[in-house]
DNA sequence: GGATGATACGAGTAATTGCTCGCATCCTCA
DNA sequence: TGAGGATGCGAGCAATTACTCGTATCATCC
């Protein structure tokens, strides 16, 4: 019943290296190319160019490759964006905001196909402690950016605005990656936008269970 | 190879239109339960309390059923959104803004894995122009709404703006729901904060590649 | 009531998929 | 160089899954 999705061997020689690369990647364009149903074991390995002996010598199943392919991704993005807010740390927050939304927006739309399918397997895997390792630190970090600069953002930096931020910014780049936008610079201006105007936007006054219509600016 | 996603006989006596309800609530609940692998035509007509024969003679496969489910889902959110649109004609923006949000929230929390599972089942299925015309429902409904109150808003009644704009939705209730959010209130208010804030950030200024700071307010 | 079409059934088949295992080949190191 | 571990192979079995078809029951109309 229960799913296994950690590696099996650890490859030690440099042949067994470049076998679990090929599967690793073949898996990647199918999943890409072909979608989820498309990426059994057997069409991973052929595509690989490798036995399917080979194939669970160093993967109990295709969920552990699929884990494997969405560690790699996340931990390359979590580090990528914790050099950034590290490399930044005396910037104005437009500024580091902009670089992070930059760095987020150009990792998912270099595959975008690839990235969004990660996104939705991740959420049917049994729980990894790993993963959610990185997703808290791309939560904190988030949060220790809007910390930094205190007074200049109307949201609490609690684990919710975080999670918000992140939701928004995956949702309009996966959107705008299934529409078909290649061209990251008009999205990762319009991505900043919503991320600035959502930490700045003020809490609405209500009345009477009807918003109080405010003027603009 | 290609699949077929449309209904194969319409039911025409009453039974028959219970064994059709019957097959797809039973989709739905594996799928929300037990997720897409577990979803095939055998355990959806045995949850369903009918013979796979009878779910053949309805649906060509189990791609149709999941079509069925997304078209009804979509088509349901497309009317109730027209509905709210066209009674709150004289309303401000703030207000329509917010039911809007409200009703998509309410939705999408009400069966939040079903509903993220179905977002990403569409993205697999064959295109479908009536799936397609719906989507371009929303989207116009979305720009009608910006267009009745011009000078409100500092986005461009665009496409890409009501992309943009369904696309935050989207991913903060997916998150939220996933991350365990049940109660619809604070959800509610963080979107329409998002949206409203999105629509009104001005256009950052640029200077030599770096974001011009302004002060809050 | 009986003729006719609609509906339901589910055992059974074909195809797919996950996975193993025995054996061949390659690499490393003493 | 040769012993032993690491790696690679792929036929083939077991399990799962999609789907069919002959038969039985039900609804409707004359």
């Amino acid at each position: 019943m229960s799913v296994q999705v950690n590696p099996r061997k650890r490859p030690v020689q440099g042949r067994s290296k470049e076998t679990c690369e090929a599967i690793l990647g073949a898996a990647a364009r199918i999943l890409e190319e072909r979608g989820l149903e498309a990426a059994n074991t057997n069409a991973i390995a052929e595509l690989a160019g490798v036995s399917v002996g080979s194939l669970y010598q160093y993967f109990p199943g295709k969920e552990a490759i699929f884990a494997e392919l969405i560690r790699r991704e996340e931990s390359g993005m979590v580090e990528r964006l914790e050099a950034l807010v590290a490399g930044t740390a005396g910037s104005a927050l437009e500024e580091r905001l902009r670089l992070l939304v930059r760095a987020g927006v150009e990792q998912q739309l270099a595959r975008p196909r690839l990235a969004r399918l990660l996104d939705s397997v991740e959420a049917t895997l049994p729980e990894d402690e790993a993963l959610r390792a990185v997703e808290r630190r791309i939560l904190d970090l988030i949060r220790r950016v809007l910390r930094d600069h205190p007074g200049e953002v109307r949201r609490r930096p609690s684990r919710t605005t975080a999670r918000d931020v992140l939701a928004m910014v995956k949702g309009m780049v996966d959107a705008a990656g299934f529409a078909g936008e290649t061209r990251p610079g008009s999205l990762e201006k319009r991505v900043f936008l919503a991320v600035l105007g959502y930490l700045r936007q003020p809490e609405p006054r209500w009345r009477a269970g009807v918003v109080v219509r405010e003027a603009l600016s």
